[in-house]
DNA sequence: TGAACGATATAACTCAGACAATTTCATGTT
DNA sequence: AACATGAAATTGTCTGAGTTATATCGTTCA
């Protein structure tokens, strides 16, 4: 039979853009399904043989697709019961690729909000703790990060990739295992909330000077005057974000890259 | 032939305390070895069917095995390259599985000082937000949980997981879903610090005290109070951590590798 | 000389179908 | 009423085969 083949291919087809396998692929689905709410908490899927008659593959995909979701969080699953799905409290928020489904859509206000909390919290401490402990090749990193905002404008891929490694390499700098853990989260709240941005508002305060203050002030082994730059950073870009905010407009699908 | 039956009555009979199937012992074994530092990132695991041959399970049960430690972000495994241990900086630290694979062995001076400098970040932010957000039953929980540690004593386990109940609940009362997710991790060091305290030194400081003044400032609604009072907790408790920690206590400040 | 292109080998990937283990639930027994 | 027993449903595990992606290397062409 064709059928696989074709099967696997459109698939393959649909998950080109980060080289997903079918089991991946099948994860980010059901992923997506569960974080946007279309799946609720307690809900019970479909049994293995049904879900994958459905999905057109083989029972072995889907159980490594839901392998993937509970190793996240996302659901578990008993024999005679059924995979059901986690409360929310035990998702793994901070997890790369479930973030990344929570921003596939537009995610809802507070959950933004949230993050932003958690920003303010974590990335000031961040900065103050790379000031103290940053070296030299990382200064350089965050260094060119910076120019590559200025050279190419946050319009581009490339100036939002700039970005985001710039708080990537503060947050490396920190020389904390578990503050680099949280780069992922960081990232997706960036790249969202920039592109964001760009889309309501195009003329905007230039975000340059606000990243070189933090800059500076890391370079200059100044905790206190890094923590208080990178958190008027974060609060200013919250604070552009909520300002342009509209009530249910459509979401981006490519939150990530 | 019953040699498949008693190799799974054997693993399962390993892994009972958590009920983890095959995979789940499988994911757990290698995810220990991982970041024991017995592979390295870089390194290149063996070949399914090798892999599998040796641990004397399907090839099935090993892949989805794989599968985990990949959604954890340990490995990445690629079709004719292999699967191969990532960097340290993409693995989720946070991931409770991650954390307790990572606390299943004495943790070094670094990782701990470091699991302790993100809870002196983030706890007290989010007792000073429980003390505005918190409602009435988080609240009675928090009490609860406050009572539980002093009738059971910290050297039992129902005093421990009392402990772990109230810093839990101080964290879901924040509001704040990321925080949230982070219970598992202050859960891991809370648990495992106590532990090796008891250990080494049973008779210490009283620490229901300080918990019962974080309780006070979170009920009275004081954000100010409730964050001085739980940084203090947590600076005590690394205090006595690093304090009763004996041999090999080389640097605990210096992060870098 | 070197750069683009194509074959090849190797690993993960996917499939199919069978059987085993676990847990819930109903039933019957004491 | 409490407890043991068994049946049913669902995930868990196994086997073995074929498929697909990709790094490597050799070939051809500029």
């Amino acid at each position: 039979m064709s059928n696989k083949k074709s099967l696997a291919a459109r698939a393959n087809a649909k998950a080109r853009r980060k080289s997903l396998r079918l089991h991946g692929t099948i994860a980010r689905d059901l992923g997506v399904l569960i974080v946007s709410g279309r799946y609720k908490p307690g809900d019970i899927l479909n049994g293995e043989i049904d879900a994958s008659d459905r999905l057109q593959v083989s029972r072995t995909a889907y159980r490594e697709a839901v392998r993937i979701l509970a190793a996240k969080g996302l659901v578990e699953s008993r024999p005679k019961v059924g995979t059901r799905v986690s409360p929310q409290a035990r998702w793994h928020m901070l997890d790369p690729d479930v973030l990344s489904w929570i921003f596939e859509f537009e995610p809802d206000d507070t959950l933004l909000s949230n993050l932003f909390e958690l920003r303010k919290i974590v990335e000031p401490e961040a900065a103050a703790l790379a000031a103290m402990r940053r070296t030299d090749e990382e200064l350089e990193i965050m260094e060119k990060a910076l120019q590559g905002m200025a050279t190419h404008t946050l319009a581009s891929e490339a100036g939002r990739l700039a970005d985001q490694e710039f708080h990537s390499a503060m947050l490396r700098a920190s020389g904390n295992a578990f503050i680099v853990s949280l780069t992922s989260g960081v990232g997706a709240a960036v790249s969202w909330t920039t592109i964001y941005k760009q889309r309501q508002n195009p003329l905007r305060r230039d975000p340059i000077p606000d990243h070189q203050k933090v800059f500076e002030a890391v370079k200059a082994s100044d905790p206190k005057a890094a923590h208080a730059a990178m958190l008027n950073l974060v609060e200013l870009a919250q604070l552009d974000t909520t300002n342009s905010r509209k009530p249910r407009t459509k979401a981006a699908s490519s939150a990530r890259s």
